[in-house]
Formats: C-alpha cells, structure tokens, sequence
DNA sequence: AAGATTGTGGGAAAAAGTGGGAACCCGCAG
DNA sequence: CTGCGGGTTCCCACTTTTTCCCACAATCTT
C-alpha cells in the first residue's frame, strides 16, 4: 500500500529521485502516464498490468472508454530508476503536468501521483475544505 | 480502548514520545493520517487496514473519491517508535495540524488524536458549552 | 531517600537527495 | 570515412536530513 507525500526536485535534466519508501515498492521498472486532475501517474510494473487488463475489458464501442484508453495508454512509458534512484520525466509528460522545479510525489494505494508542488498545494487545499462531507462519506462505508 | 488525554512536547527534530499507555496499545507499527478538525489521526496497524481495504475498493473513475481517497491516503504515513518510545511527524501533517511545541494525546476509542494544545483547548471549549446545552435540551424535553 | 520509570535533549553516524562532470551513443556534415 | 555537436547515461562527490544512541531531568514507587 503506497501511502504519504514527498516533495523532491526535478533538475535540468529532469531527474527526480524517488522518495526511498515508493523507490522500495515500486521495484525495478514501472510505468508513467498522464493522470486525472493535471498529474502523473506512477504504477509498479504489476499494478500496471493490472489497470491495462481492465482497460482492455472495457467496450470498444463507446467513444468516452475509447477516449479513456487512447488517454492512459498512449501517453505510458516505462522507466527504470537510475544508480541514485531517480527517473526521468519524458518531455510530454512533464508538460502535461505543468511540473517546475519542485515536484511533489503522493502515495494512493498502487499508484503514486506526481504533481507540480503548487498545483498540488491548491488542489489539497480545495479537498480540505471539503472534509465534512468526506467524513460523512467516511461514515457512510463504516470506515471510522 | 484508547482513553485519557496528555500533553508531550514535539521537539526541532519533530519528535513526540508517545504516552506509555498508547504505546502498548498501538504496538510497534502505525498510522498517521490527517484527521478532521485540524487534528492528527494515529492508527494501530490493524486499525488502519480496516480503513485502508475499504477504500481501495473505491474507483478512482470518480473525482470525488478520487479527491477523497488523496485526502487519506497521501496525508497518511507509517510510523514506528524509535528507542525511547517516539514517533516522528512529517512536515506536511505538522503543518496542517498546527502543531507547535505543545500537542496533545487524546484517545478516542479506536484511535488516538494528535492536537496543537491550543487548539485542543479551543475545541474542548466549545464542546463542553455544546455539551450543557445538550443537556439542557435534553433536560427541557425530559430525558434526564 | 534510593531506585525505577517516563519524558526530553543533543551529539555522532548513516543515509537520502542533489548537482555536475566525464564517457558514450547517436545523427549529420565535411 | 572522419570529426563535430546534441543529447543521454553513468558515476562520483557534496550537502542536508534523518536515524540511532546515550545521557540527563523529572516523577512515581517502594
């Protein structure tokens, strides 16, 4: 279960060093692809496997779930940390996201999203603000 | 059961030692996440599994839990006691608990909160006044 | 009053994160 | 065919942060 919040930097050669704790359960090679909500996101390579396949389970028949594969699938690159444990952000990618200097990496569940550090601090921001209503939804699923 | 309050202090380093009683129950493996209130939420391991399986089995096809799940899941990060029976805060939950020098250790049932003393001081203010009031209404309608 | 237990502080060792240089592999032009 | 950029990749070294450990203060117990 991947879970927390980094913020690391990515240098002119667009190298970001895994947080250690995600570097451990991430393994060797994982996959990058354009995320939800102006991020990237990060799968191990078994956790990818597992999205693409319910992907590929969806209809072909319908525009929006094509639009959703072309969306995840097209942009996915597979990537393999360096001797100090970074990775490479491709061009597409970072632009996607609108990343600068600093990056912040966010541990959900089998993914690990990467936001720009400002676009991430706005984004919490609106989601805090929503926290009654979550902890009613919490209530909902019985989880507190 | 988690019950009773105490008053540690978070020293430079962002330390807290956790109070005797919890650490025995909370056990060597636990959970910070952000909590509702401005406060921290601390789960014991298996305490948070619960939580945790339950959310997983969210979809993330959706904004709002998919918003709902960030909340929890990258504000949330395992810890372990050190020697003397300390946990460390991460930056991010410190900052958005307001933690300064002095925090309290409340223990509500399945877990344990984690409050900036004032702040705790403010929210036990105005419970208790909710709480006469309550218990005026109740007394009003006859039920005590 | 002495000893045990709990909480706090700080110093030294280790590790994590970052930057930059050197080697390398392309394609391209002379 | 040879030599010259441009862009990667690999590796090393520095800095900062974290972790581990020990010592002291305060409190409770016997």
């Amino acid at each position: 279960m991947l879970i927390g919040e980094y913020e690391h930097t990515l240098d002119e050669k667009k190298r970001v060093t895994l947080p250690k704790p995600f570097a451990k359960a991430l393994g060797k090679k994982m996959v990058i692809t354009r995320g939800l909500d102006t991020c990237l996101f990060l799968f191990a390579e078994d956790a990818w496997k597992k999205v693409a396949e319910k992907l590929q389970s969806l209809s072909f028949a319908q525009a929006d779930t094509r639009g959703f594969n072309r969306f995840l699938l097209s942009g996915a690159v597979e990537v393999s940390p360096d001797g100090a444990g970074r990775i490479l952000i491709p061009d597409h990618q970072k632009e996607f996201a609108g990343l600068k200097r600093a990056v912040v990496f966010a541990g959900v569940s089998d993914r690990v999203e990467i936001w720009d550090a400002s676009a991430w601090k706005n984004y919490k921001a609106r989601i805090e603000k929503q926290a009654d209503a979550m902890a009613e939804k919490l209530g909902e699923i019985g989880a507190l």
